[in-house]
RNA sequence: GGAGAGAUGGCUGAGCGGUUGAAAGCACCGGUCUUGAAAACCGGCAACGGGGCAACUCGUUCGUGAGUUCGAAUCUCACUCUCUCCGCCA
């Protein structure tokens, strides 16, 4: 959610911000709301303002057992007239926070200039593409020829873009799971949680999710609807808040299912497992003061890349252009995973800073010298575990179809080595 | 599912139709005292919004939403959530 004054004291700005993100010229629209808006407020409450004073003026007479029918009459008058400036002042207020809540946020000015994908610009990158003495498989092929992945089963059971793992695998998705939940709690200084996979409408609009992305995510029931990410519940626990300072840097983490509609993906990623209606994912979210928020961010996606250099696979990171970033980044971070048998980078984490966007629309605070400031947060997956489960199958694939299993996660696996 | 009780500021908690934005305590901030700290004492301390260069001023807010009234934290209704007891059940 935007900041109205920012907007009025810095049209041109807002603008071409939003103009980066495929936004037309709002601002006149909004500041001419917002003008309405207070002049009504302001005669409104003029008239609020002399009925409290009769009001309070017929308390005293009563007391002294005066007649007051006068002051009463007036103020009866007075009602007609302020209950249609009320409604006046509402109309025009829904109008410009329905507006205001549909607009992303501002890009950082550290950002690229860009309309897709393909004006992201690579930050850095780490370790190898694994030489193959032989033509490295799919994901999907090797887990179906080991007969441990059937999208068949998942399809009789719940249609498409759903999985059926067993045995040997279902453990290696534990094992990463767990992996990466001590790696943040323990050395990355993030909190567990076990959070609801269920949330109420308030959640996702704090987040961002809702008004206008309700149809990427699967609804439960009249009032629920299903997590598309741990961020929406780890992000909403301090929902209208007043932190204390030193609560802050708040770092949390969860492991939890997430649920997407994948609405706009029809014949995108429809084989094998990459794309799903549900997969578990870690996420990490930050709740810090803004001035630090900048720096959390490169924290935060040390923390995302510190697990795929433990598993030593390769991974590049993405810089996100102004038009490929999310609805309420400011700044966006990639990981792309290296997958030789798609000859391929594939997104596994995407970590953003969402400077006070979101903390407005859920009304977190801090207290700071006597004052209330808007916290900055941050998510970022740290990692998506279907996709890591992927990236270990094609890098770490042999060349009679088993899979050796990363060092890191021997401990995890009851000291096996292969899968 | 049945029966009851409740929701007030950062927290605890009084108020149950008329200067109550709300007693008191805790926490927090400033001061006195102290070599320093603690204790004690004194003072300050809700949020959001409108108007104003400012001093300041006005409005809204006591779970949420409607209603009664000249006037609602206080009365009525609906909803949400929490707690206790009973039943059922991972």
């Amino acid at each position: 959610m935007h900041n109205l004054i920012y907007i009025r004291e810095n049209p041109t700005e807002f603008d071409n911000a939003m103009k980066l993100r495929g936004e037309d010229n709002l601002s006149s629209k909004i500041l001419e709301l917002d003008k309405i808006k207070r002049e009504t407020q302001t005669v409104l409450q003029n008239l609020l303002s002399d009925k409290n004073k009769l009001s309070k003026e017929i308390g005293i007479l009563k007391a002294q057992k005066l007649d007051a029918n006068t002051k009463i009459k007036k103020v009866e008058d007075l009602k007609s007239k302020i209950d249609n400036l009320k409604e006046l002042e509402e109309i025009k207020d829904n109008e410009l926070n329905s507006i205001l809540s549909r607009l992303p946020n501002i890009p950082d000015k550290s950002v690229p200039f860009g309309k897709n994908e393909n004006d992201n610009i690579k930050y850095r990158e780490w370790g190898n593409k694994p030489d193959f003495n032989f033509k490295p498989k799919l994901h999907y092929e090797i887990g179906e020829n080991l007969g441990l992945i059937n999208f068949e089963l998942a399809a009789k059971l719940s249609g498409s873009r759903f999985v059926v793992l067993k045995k040997q695998i279902s453990k290696l998705e534990r094992a990463i799971s767990n992996f990466m939940l001590d790696k943040h709690t323990v050395e990355n200084g993030y909190i567990e949680y076990t959070l609801p996979f269920l949330v109420k409408d308030q959640s996702l609009f704090g987040t961002g999710q809702l008004p206008k992305f309700g149809e990427d995510l699967f609804t439960a029931g009249e009032d629920h609807w299903l997590i598309p990410t741990a961020e929406v519940p780890l992000t909403n626990l301090v929902r209208n808040e007043i932190l204390n300072i030193n609560q802050l840097p708040i770092r949390t983490t969860s492991c939890t299912p997430c649920f997407r509609s994948e609405a706009g993906a029809s014949g995108k990623d429809t084989r094998g497992m990459l794309r799903q209606h549900q997969f578990t994912k870690v996420e990490l979210v930050s709740i810090v003061e803004p001035q630090y928020s900048d720096q959390e961010l490169e924290r935060m996606l040390e923390c995302a890349e510190s697990i795929l250099k433990d598993l030593n696979i390769h991974y590049r990171v993405m810089t996100l252009c102004s038009g490929d970033m999310g609805f309420s980044a400011k700044k966006t971070y990639d990981i792309e995973v290296w997958l030789p048998g798609e000859n391929t980078y594939r997104e596994i984490s995407s970590c953003s800073n969402c400077g006070d966007f979101q903390s407005r629309r859920m009304n977190t605070r801090y207290k700071t010298e006597g004052k209330n400031q808007y916290v900055h947060t941050l998510n970022g997956s740290g990692l998506a575990v279907g996709r890591t489960l992927i990236a270990i199958l094609e890098n770490y694939q042999m060349e009679d179809g088993n899979v050796k299993i990363p060092e890191v996660l021997i401990e995890y696996y009851n000291n096996k080595t292969l899968l």
